[in-house]
RNA sequence: GGCCCCAUCGUCUAUCGGUUAGGACGGGACCCUUUCAAGGUCCAGAGAGGGGUUCGACUCCCCUUGGGGCUACCA
């Protein structure tokens, strides 16, 4: 039987990264075993549950590439993939298990189970319903029911039994029935609990294989007895383990970013966010970095890890840097894009000459930042120059005060004016060999923090490539969409200008 | 409290009874670089504790400790 597998979130939020990681391993086992992934939107919580949520979380999904093959969205045959639209089959499910007894109607009002529960707790007794509806008549119940009292649907676990089953990354796991209270299958107002849909839906979907967060491995009994109920046989079940903050606490907003969203936002690729996550929890010993389909193929569960992994966002960025490096110039400059907007470096529309620009000059800048949202400070002293500004610098004026330095820019003025645009490393080269040409052995040793003067930058991308970026484009047309940039000779003037003689 | 899961460098991990316990991130040093990075080389850094089993345990078993989860008419 083919591998079927489905990622089921609630649309009660953002797409975490811990649930993002659960989704990665369901979508690299259906990629890696030729199985089909399936979303499916549980959505019965209808107090927490909402359509931005869920849109939210299909783009968060999609933007990481994990396409699903089936559910929500992409329609297939075991539909519908969203539980409000299963409450029929759910109804149906009800009466069967009903009728053969499996389950029955509870009474209990919420006010008297609390109560129970306290005494249990005060008593030293673990808190488990009582059964107190166990033996009801299902006729009188029914008639009850029927009647307008409000009862829950409770599953009848059988006694003094054992529950095994088995977990492909944890081997037999058992539980022992009296450990567990009749649990509710079906709520008051007719909406079917959750350890009740998931195994509806996931035996009516064909799922194979189950594989979720081990924050469900204690329910995984309860589910095991509903297959029972109605006589099916279980998925396999794989549990994986949680994902946790630098204190070991299980991630949360105090932590800073934890949902996909946010890592986006901050400028992280996609194949970053996700080569990493595949690296919590699992690996091949050896080679870290690569594309998911890679993974996808050497990927078994067997391999992932038992324990809990701490997200570690040094090497987040480590890996991102890695894509960055390698990403194409276009992919770059696309990216980038709504970085460099957001700080009104670029404004719509760019044109053709812009985007040339900015595919030139990223990948040189691209290699020294961890993230996208790194670019505008990166790149400030490409749009931002003040020649007032650097002479305020008391340090960088001493320096340009030199009799020779004052030499050295005004020589670097002329040949800038004469060179022609410079557009690369070995254009400012040349540039510079001829200004050094001209002036002294102690204007050649001066020429290094001029450079630095002219840029406005100590720290900032290589000055080779920085400068020509300048110079270039100041030669884009006005329309190019690039915020105004100086001219690097303009630079160099302004600064000239500024020396007393 | 009860039940369940987990335990190798700070972090992610390799080891599936015999290794100087390997790699990666991060850290440190050096090299390269007339700058920041990047890159290269090197260094420091681990089997929670206690019992067993065995000729031999990081590896298998038990206990303790520690962390986490569940114990809902939330998923």
């Amino acid at each position: 039987m083919d591998m079927r597998v489905r990622f089921a979130p609630s649309p009660t939020g953002h797409l975490h990264v811990g649930n993002a990681r659960t989704a990665l391993f369901n979508w690299l086992l259906a990629r890696g075993q030729g199985g089909t992934f399936v979303l499916r939107i549980e959505d019965t919580d209808l107090e927490r549950s909402t359509k931005e949520s869920e849109a939210k979380i299909l783009e968060d999904l999609r933007w990481m590439g994990l396409e699903w093959d089936e559910g929500v969205d992409a329609g297939g045959a075991y539909g519908p993939y969203r539980q409000t639209e299963r409450f029929d089959i759910y109804r149906e499910h009800t009466a069967r298990l009903l009728s053969s007894g499996h389950a029955y109607l509870c009474f209990c009002s919420a006010e008297t189970l609390e109560a129970e529960r306290k005494a249990q707790l005060a008593a030293g007794q673990p808190p488990r319903y009582a059964g107190t509806c166990r033996a009801l008549d299902p006729a009188e119940s029914a008639r009850r029911h029927a009647a307008g009292e409000p009862a829950v649907v409770r599953l009848r676990v059988p006694a003094n039994r054992e529950v095994t089953f088995h977990d492909l990354v944890r081997g037999e796991v058992r539980f022992h029935t009296d450990q567990i209270g009749d649990p509710v299958l079906v709520r008051s107002d007719g909406i079917a609990a959750y350890n009740y849909a998931v195994v509806i839906d996931d035996q009516l979907m064909a799922i194979t294989h189950v594989i979720r967060g081990e924050d469900h491995i204690s329910n995984t009994p309860r589910q095991v007895l509903v297959y029972e109920a109605f006589g099916w046989t279980p998925p396999a079940f794989a549990h994986l383990s949680l994902v946790l903050g630098p204190d070991h606490a299980p991630l949360s907003k105090r932590h800073g970013a934890t949902s996909v969203a946010e890592f986006r936002a901050k400028g992280y690729l996609p194949e970053a966010l996700v080569n990493y996550l595949a690296l919590i929890g699992w690996g091949t010993g050896a080679e870290e970095l690569m594309p998911a389909m890679d993974i996808a193929r050497r990927f078994r569960l067997e391999d992932v890890s038992h324990s809990a992994g701490v997200f570690d966002e040094d090497k987040l960025s480590w890996v991102n840097r890695h894509y960055l490096k390698t990403a194409s110039p276009a992919r770059l400059a696309s990216e980038s894009l709504p970085f460099l907007r957001d700080n009104g470096l670029v404004t719509a529309p760019l044109s053709a000459d812009g985007h040339q620009w900015l595919e030139a000059v990223l990948p040189g800048v691209a290699a020294s930042i961890d993230r996208l949202n790194q670019l505008p400070e990166r790149l400030h002293s490409v749009f931002h120059f003040s020649a007032e500004a650097v002479l305020a610098d008391s340090a960088m004026k001493q320096e340009l005060l030199e009799p020779e330095a004052r030499a050295v820019v005004r020589a670097l003025a002329a040949v800038l004016d004469t060179a022609g645009p410079l557009t690369d490393r070995e254009s400012f080269r040349s540039a510079a060999v001829q200004v050094k040409e001209r002036t002294s052995a102690k204007g050649k040793a001066l020429f290094h923090p001029i450079r630095l003067a002219l840029t406005g930058a100590a720290a900032g991308p290589e000055l080779d490539i920085l400068v020509p970026a300048i110079d270039r484009a100041a030669a884009l047309p006005p329309d190019a969409g690039l915020r105004t940039v100086v001219f690097c000779r303009e630079r160099a003037a302004q600064v000239a200008a500024l020396l007393p003689a």
